[in-house]
Formats: C-alpha cells, structure tokens, sequence
DNA sequence: CATGGCATTTACGTAAAAGTCAATTGAGAG
DNA sequence: CTCTCAATTGACTTTTACGTAAATGCCATG
C-alpha cells in the first residue's frame, strides 16, 4: 500500500480536474496532508475519492455524499446519536432501494426498446 | 383510463412545480395538448413525466434523459439509424450497469456500517 | 540560473435545473 | 356581466458543482 498519493495521480486514476478534488477538500470530504504547501492524499482519502465518484453516479448530491460518508465513519459512542445514526443509514437505503427500483425498472424499458428495434431490423432484413 | 390530467393534479401526483413541467415541456419532454391556453396532460404524458422522475432520480441530466425517452420511442425505419439506436441502447444499458454496481456497493458498506453501529448499542447496552 | 513543469491561491465565470415574482388571462360561479 | 381563482407567460434569481484565468511557489535538470 502506498503511502502518499499526488493531486495529479488522483486526477488521472479518476478522470477528474485538480479543481474537483481541491472543491472536496473545501467541502471537507477529503483533508489531505500537506508538505509545504503541497497535498499528500494517503489511501484513505483516496478511498473517499472512490465513494464520492460512487455517489456522484449515483446522482446524489456533494451533500448526499457527505452524509453518506459521515456514516461509513466510527460510530458514535452515544447511545442517541448511535439510534439516530441507525435512522439515518436506514432511510438511505429506502432512498437506495428505490433507486434500484427505478434502475431496474429503466433496464426493462431499455430491454424492450432494443427488442423492438432488433424486429425492425428483421423485417427489413427479411424484405430486402 | 383517464384523458386528460391538470398540471395541478400530475404537480400533486409526482410532487414537482407547475413551472416544473413547462420546463419540461420547453425542454421538449412533454407535449401537453392545449384547451385555449390550459395543458391537457394525456396518459402518454403521464407516462413520460413518471419516466423523467425515474431518470432523475438515477442522476440523469435532462438531456440524458431526452436521449432515453428518444430510446423508448417507435424504432426508425431505417436500417443505419435503427444500428445507431441498438448501440445507444446497449451504451446507456452498460451505465446502468454501472449504476447498479455502485448502488449494490454502497448498499453492502451501509449494511456493514449500521452493524457497526448496532454492535456499538450492544457493547454498551451490555455494559450498563 | 533559467527553463519547464506541476502546484497553489484567489477570484470570477458558467451551465443546468429549477425557484420566485409580477403581470395577465381565461373560465366558470353567481 | 362581474368576480374570483387557477393557470399562463416572461423575466429575473438562485443553487450546485465545478471551470478558467492570473499570478506565483517549488524544484529538478541541463
């Protein structure tokens, strides 16, 4: 496992700009370490990168995510906040399951329209 | 099967705007018919608004979306385009199946993270 | 040492997707 | 016909998630 990773390195491995990942860092999804003036991402915060990008395909908002990410964390030592964080990470996952809903629903739809369109071809196929 | 809904009525039933749905229908997603100047909504447009919701909710950007709508539409009739379309569809399916990886990943890690939470209640649970 | 190549900071810009507001308009109740 | 209330239109504003440009720092290499 390596220890440091630069902006750039991340930059490419995920297909975004610099100015992304200095954004993340703004809104406190990632704090990477710094030399200087430099960052120095380490894994974990790499591994954040990852969940952002996941979120973001997913279509949830930089707020989303961050709620999201607030729950991969240590759980909190309080019983309230520990029920309340129980709360939390089940209504995402309703949101989750409806979104696999709708994914599975669209990939039904989506089956159909390239059936029909594979009849079509058949047809003019058989007609010319 | 009704005829016609009110913008009112589809605002209530998919819990959107007015200015919402003319949006849409600038946007070309939605093509209401007119009484004067009132929208009459058929089951057709119904249908479409309950598909853009789906999109949304998946992360779509309306223009994404209107490619997928464009998708579920009769195929073309001729054999080039009908290729083109079979290759949009098979492209927009592999996104969805990236989507459904995501989604399954970051469901099992919010299972691992709400046992986190539910050890964490028994530890002190136990100890009280 | 200067040249190239990333990095950083600061500041302003922008596209998408609506929200909001004001001024009208139309259609049905009385 | 008049009143009222919902619907429409158009203009302007807002939020999110970055993009972009300018000025400058850091450092290795010839």
């Amino acid at each position: 496992m390596r220890e440091y990773y630069s902006i750039t390195e991340l930059t490419r491995e995920f297909d975004v700009s610099t100015r992304t990942l200095r954004f993340y860092e703004d809104e406190g999804l990632v704090q990477p370490v710094r030399r200087g003036r430099t960052r120095l991402f380490r894994p974990s915060d790499r591994h954040l990168i990852r969940q952002i990008m996941r979120g973001k395909r997913l279509g949830f908002s930089i707020n989303e995510i961050r709620e999201i990410i607030q729950m991969y964390k240590e759980p909190p030592g309080e019983v309230g906040q520990l029920n309340l964080m129980i709360k939390r990470i089940e209504e995402k996952r309703e949101d989750l399951r409806q979104k696999r809903r709708d994914l599975e629903e669209t990939l039904a739809e989506l089956d159909q329209a390239e059936e029909s369109c594979v009849e079509r071809l058949v047809e003019l196929g058989v007609n010319t």
